[in-house]
DNA sequence: TTGTAAGCGTTATCAG
DNA sequence: CTGATAACGCTTACAA
């Protein structure tokens, strides 16, 4: 009764455990008890504590937490921004919808210029973040690789390295080549051609060695004009179209290593006359938005963002609480999507 | 001479302010105001600590500052990952920029089921952050008003409101309609469509308000079944094209709400053998990528994401330091990018 | 110019 | 089952 006046008067918000202690009546202690779930507390005492945090609005802060358990609940993110990345959003979904059940957030940490004196690493560990996710990157990247070898787990995204205490998520990319090549035999094709994007990027690496495997398997030749090596870009499809059209053999069939290749490759068809299908078949890679909107509706790879998100993000959580967790590399299936780039060959 | 050799002796890493205290013979409190930068330090001694700082690679822990200062360096950010945001790495990228200026992290707050006991807000107090960003929300969603309410400094992101302590940033929208209109107007047309994004939306509404106004300065007369209300989506670009080719007077431009509208106007256009822009001029909204890769290339309004991303930041880093900062309300100009998609009406 | 010591809001240990 | 009390790592009066 004193207590509840006492509350009902001093309209001072509830600031701490303390003040909860002093309402409630009992030490911080139990409240601190309460409030972790702890089990020998009487239930009497219990639902009474719970009660006035309801009231109150109470929230611990998490902070306090933090110092005293020494965890921050935190997962830093590093991303390249420079190069424009439209599956990001997609790739967030995907760790969005896993983040509750492990309960971290993710704090997304800023580039500046990387030196010897403030690295990734020094950036992380004043974050205190217990896992970092790492997106976008190229391996040359400044820093890179004390982040690789050191001792924070971290996820690395759509590039192929392990260290001691980092994973990474990608999708499979290799196999994603043989299911082109295979679709494109199945409709007769057996000059087929690739646009590449930069070796020098792991995907760009990656896919173009599955093209090799997946000609290799399929028992088809080799032929080095019909490599083209280009940057992703709409544009680098524009020229490597461009260049198999002077060809005295050309391609029937054109892989690409990106959807905005394929574009590329399907504008320079167009202007100079040169059917698709028709006369010459394309695949591209990825399945972005635009994909299904262009004439004809390209037959793509479909990278299955959500998947890489999510575990990506479970798999860091997997390190982070498994002392001597292995560094997983998890492969993410892709889908061939089937549409209009792409028909019978006539020869 | 003897704490070199101590130094030298024991491997353990410097794992606080007290360690490096010890190694420089001085006393914490000292060493704190070295790394404060405080003035009342000999140069002596605070070059002695900093190299001991530098050699021990030593990192002052963010929480346990963030704990007595009662701040924590970081802004939350709320997205709404469900509706996919093209844009989205855009302004993160204009957020990036300033960053590190401003000293703030983001924090990627995770959606999750809000309720009265676990809001929007109260995940805010939880993490501490001194101010959030809202993105890609709607009016009516959970526990938005708490929010707007709140005193926690924040600004939403394509969205009208103001609150005690809440500004906003969106592109002009009004302005891009008038521009749009007048450039039609140049052009000849009289008899100017509108494909409307959802109203219950914030730009969908305020956009469809602008092109009424545009009309009227341009005394144009508003005419009903020039507005189709659709969702920004190609396929209700589409739906809106197929509806005013039944008109018996048919509109001879069409402004859209979003390029993806654009993109459908177009395609039914085509189907129908309506040339674009021979027959009927064609205006977008946003200047997504695809707009420049498309055939006709679309003219559009471009917005401004770098600029939007940036200045929200730093409108809420004025906010969180200015306790009686007016909430500011941002309106960042838009540009109209002319490419191919129209031309001077026949009529 | 430097050091002492009292917090910041929690959790954890250990007595009662 | 409950409560003192000592951490956690740092900042900051205030004293020396």
């Amino acid at each position: 009764m004193k207590k509840q006046q006492e509350r009902n008067k001093v309209p001072l918000m509830v600031r701490n455990i303390r003040d909860i202690a002093r309402f409630a009546g009992v030490s911080v202690a139990t409240v601190s008890k309460v409030i972790n779930n702890y089990p020998n507390v009487s239930s009497k005492t219990k639902e009474r504590v719970l009660q006035i945090i309801r009231d109150e609005q109470f929230i611990p802060n998490s902070t306090a937490r933090g110092l005293v358990k020494g965890r921050s609940n935190t997962i830093g993110m590093f991303l390249t921004t420079g190069l424009s990345h439209p599956f990001l959003v997609n790739v967030l979904a995907g760790m969005e919808s896993v983040l509750k059940e492990v309960g971290y957030d993710i704090i997304y940490l800023a580039n500046s210029e990387w030196n010897s004196d403030y690295s990734l690493v020094r950036h992380c560990m004043s974050r205190n973040v217990e896992g970092v996710l790492i997106f976008g990157f190229q391996r040359h990247d400044f820093n890179f690789d004390e982040m690789l070898q050191s001792e924070i787990p971290s996820m690395f995204i759509d590039m192929d390295v392990i260290g001691p205490r980092a994973g990474y998520v990608t999708s499979d990319n290799v196999e994603s080549m043989k299911t082109a090549v295979r679709y494109l035999q199945q409709l007769q094709h057996r000059k087929i051609a690739f646009v590449a994007g930069q070796l020098d990027s792991y995907v760009g690496k990656i896919r173009f060695e599955g093209y090799r495997q997946a000609l290799m398997e399929a028992g088809l030749p080799y032929v080095s004009e019909y490599i083209s090596i280009g940057d992703f870009t709409k544009e680098s499809g524009y020229k490597a179209m461009k260049s198999f059209m002077e060809l005295e053999v050309p391609p029937t069939a054109i892989i690409c290593s990106s959807d905005m290749g394929a574009i590329g490759v399907i504008e320079a068809a167009g202007e100079a006359g040169i059917s698709v299908p028709g006369d010459v078949s394309v695949v591209g890679f990825d399945d972005i938005e635009m994909s299904r909107h262009m004439y004809p509706k390209l037959t793509t790879i479909r990278q299955d963002f959500m998947t890489i998100g999510s575990q990506s993000i479970l798999l860091l959580n997997k390190m982070i609480h498994t002392p001597n967790f292995p560094p997983p590399a998890l492969i993410v299936p892709t889908e061939l999507i089937v549409r209009d780039s792409c028909a019978v060959c006539k020869e």
